[in-house]
DNA sequence: GCCGGAATCTTACGAATTGTAACAAGGCGC
DNA sequence: GCGCCTTGTTACAATTCGTAAGATTCCGGC
């Protein structure tokens, strides 16, 4: 079976439908292609794509008020391609109810990016909350909890877990002291510094980390640290 | 009182700020504008924006580290506006959690069109309803009345209901105990805000929430809580 | 290698925050 | 009045997290 989100392509130029049903299976969609509006519009009975992505330019209907049916009337999420660059073609097709605008000539990765925008949102795909796996750790973000190979959970309290997300946004980057602070604590009302070694310490037990020979969170004398782990967030 | 939406502008240039405040709120929308990441973080603590507009070159903060928590954390609808043309910058914006990504200069028509497409979508304007149903539970406001999965009902009070009713309405977004007080107590003499703790503590109890690992209502420390789940009203 | 000072780690402690049980005040029906 | 429910208040327990202080590690100079 296949869970996959389904985004349909609807754009008379076979050679943007086959550069967009690439990128989008390549990142893990399922794709359908067409050419005209009323193939489209057939298929939609039988199916309920999670995303539309439809080029306004076509031969056989007028695009626009096919993106307001499917938008206004289905519900659908829509997202308009199209040539026309101008800010007025932009507000009325966004105002009759697509979700997004992207102009032609447009680059697959971020047609991929805007499409997983709006699946995250509430509303779609189970896709609850935010997680990264990285070296055998699940860390769960939205329950506080952090899991390992064996399914064992740890909680971890607020303050801990910006610490550990500061990490995972920047692997293998070296993060100073200063950027730290100014990252967390927020506000300018000076801690003692220490208050980080603390945080990054009572991290490091918990992810059972050899004080004498730190995989994950490595020191670097008078620099900083540096986080080293393959994550993937999802 | 006012219930347009409120969109908060984070951009260090006034010139901006006042183009985007000006434009939004003649298509009516309540507007609030910050220059730093710090005021507008604080801010947060006691409002709750519909949407957010951050420019990423933000001179106290890394705006992108502040978008993903804002996004991510928070659910917060987050719409990113920079000078960073690249498709690469746009891609990493989207991912780490942005809903859309503007670039300067850009024409405020749009952006205000951008932003309703968002508000139009589900998950916005809190639809409030009779009942909700969320992991299992169903709440049925008009009878008060909690059932499970198996069927089995428990009352709950007025006042137990008022917080649960918040919560259900802002599913996965921080809610400030500032705001808790402010949208429940009323703007009455200030009654011991640990009224606030006893509620929270008794719906807990009848959601049966686990006191160690409570799964649904996580308490952040210092900044309040949040309601983990996924929401349905009809 | 050895030493000294600085940077960092760890542990303990305590202030502030939050959880919850117990009690009290008020409301409502009988 | 009496019992029951709701809800706020209080008291005390548990948790979080910064601070302090001693221990340890690092690194340059000798």
């Amino acid at each position: 079976m296949n869970d996959a989100p389904l985004v349909t392509i609807l754009d008379d130029e076979p050679a943007i439908r086959a550069m967009l049903s690439d990128a989008l299976e390549e990142a893990g969609f399922r794709t359908m292609g067409f050419s005209r509006a009323t193939e489209f519009e057939a298929a939609l009975k039988s199916t309920t794509p999670d995303v539309c992505l439809v080029d306004l330019s076509l031969p056989d209907r007028d695009g626009l008020s096919l993106v307001h049916r499917l938008a206004l009337e289905q519900g659908a999420t829509v997202i308009i391609i199209s040539g026309r660059a101008q800010v007025q073609d932009r507000v009325t097709g966004l105002e009759l109810g697509a979700d997004d605008y992207i102009i032609k000539p447009f680059d697959p990765a971020e047609v991929v990016a805007r499409i997983r925008a709006r699946l995250r949102k509430p509303g779609f795909s189970p896709q609850t909350g935010e997680t990264a796996r990285f070296n055998g750790w699940t860390a769960h973000f939205d329950r506080y909890m952090l899991t390992d190979e064996t399914g064992a959970d740890t909680p971890f309290s607020h303050a801990e877990g910006e610490v550990l997300r500061l990490f995972l946004e920047r692997p293998k980057r070296l993060i100073s002291r200063a950027m730290m602070q100014e990252s967390l604590g927020g506000a300018a009302g000076e801690s003692f510094d220490r208050a980080m070694d603390v945080r990054i310490s009572r991290l490091r037990t918990k992810l059972r980390e050899d004080p004498k020979n730190p995989r994950l969170i490595k020191t670097i004398y008078g620099a900083g640290y540096i986080f080293l782990g393959e994550v993937n967030w999802s």
